[in-house]
DNA sequence: CCACACCCTTAACAATTTGATAATACAAAT
DNA sequence: ATTTGTATTATCAAATTGTTAAGGGTGTGG
């Protein structure tokens, strides 16, 4: 269970202490900001005074439920952008269709597996925040696979696709050393066959235009990636 | 059951015929546009060829299985949006977590409710379809997608509608390098064919008529958009 | 209905960049 | 010294893109 690296603020609704104490801890576990409402109302309040990014709606709770908490919520603008996950003891289709339709992202049956809500939450959060999957960083060196650019201390540097290509699989996984074989099909694809100095020359022009010790051979092995 | 203003491109990929047809005929009732595959090879192609909004995969497939595919699509940049939901037969929490880690966005287990399908899906078009205010503002240029209208520094420039369309998708991620084929997908779609020479063509326009460097070429992998 | 303007595509050729190879030099191990 | 494996460099062919002009299509105003 890995700390996130991005924070967010997170509001649970649940008339049940156990609950929100379960879900607090897990969350909470995982680097986020927790505040919890024991019912419709307090958790209107709390959710307007700390816009969270995620609200976790019980369905049945005194006073206002979840759906119409939820209802409310959607009316406003400013929680246009607030994740909504519902939690529902019965696992009523009908009720499910319900809450998705009112504007919720997602929803959980009780019991709750406290790994499961963390996936979920997770991956609600990877998909609204931009986080750049094609974007490695190892040190000072930066690749960027959907912008095509090498970046060290700053730098851009340009390199050809075959160039790019091979380095970035070379600096997916730092240290580990890889075959020519292994180079030859991920970048060149089993088909193409090529010559045996084809990958030296290559490699020669990374280091050329990174001017950075960073490729290391391994002789009668292949090459790795090490900053 | 409402037909959707806004259709998608839907891909999916499961070895039972029955499942993918329930499948097709509930999301073909919303309006949107269905791809099918039968294993997790063709899915990769159709993926490819299509650039879905949206993979529904099963995880059970011969061939490759749908966390398989899920990987390699995630590798690449051109899929970071791409929605992705698995399908199960085993609510085995385990294969859950590992599918939402992967890279998914939700989860469905057999057997499949409809209504669930169809409100999940649009949970999460909902979710991610841009607040298209239709105006758009990188730098001094501004791009108004309603209006069809251009300006920069205050002036108006008149496109051609594919050159509107061309720039406007690059310039909705600035930075990001569209691959030719995505290009084509997006601005072309995926049924006409036109020569290797046409997206050329209308780039040289774009420049000559901003008369502003601000489209760079990335041989051999496509072009991008910076100020 | 015609003339005109404009859009999209394509063909043809020019310009550029890339990638592969050969030839040669170097380094380490046997 | 010889063998094996890698580094370097220059060179050339192939791949890719840029540019221009031309033709078909469509719409508009007279």
């Amino acid at each position: 269970m890995s700390v996130t690296t991005n924070p967010k603020k997170i509001l649970i609704a649940d008339d049940e202490p156990d609950i929100l104490e379960i879900i607090q801890y897990n969350l909470q576990s995982e680097g986020h900001v927790i505040f919890t409402a024991k019912n419709g109302n307090e958790a209107l309040d709390l959710a307007k005074k700390h816009q969270p990014d995620l609200i976790i709606l019980d369905i049945m709770m005194p006073g206002k439920n979840g759906i119409e908490v939820c209802n409310i919520l959607r009316l406003q603008p400013a929680f246009n952008d607030t994740l909504i996950i519902f939690l529902t003891a019965l696992s009523d289709e009908g009720t499910e269709i319900k809450g998705l339709e009112t504007g919720a992202d997602d929803f959980l049956t009780k019991p709750i597996s406290p790994k499961v809500l963390v996936s979920k939450v997770n991956a609600l959060f990877r998909r609204i925040t931009k986080d750049d999957t094609g974007l490695v960083q190892i040190g000072e060196l930066k690749i960027d696979r959907e912008k095509y650019i090498i970046n060290y201390r700053g730098n851009d540097i340009i390199l050809a696709r075959k160039e790019f290509e091979l380095l970035a699989l070379l600096a997916g996984k730092p240290g580990k050393v890889f075959l020519r074989n292994e180079i030859l099909n991920q970048v060149w694809g089993t088909e193409v066959i090529v010559g045996d100095r084809t990958i030296d020359v290559h490699i020669r022009k990374i280091r050329q235009k990174l001017n950075l010790d960073c490729i290391t051979t391994v002789k009668g092995v292949g090459y790795k990636f090490e900053l």
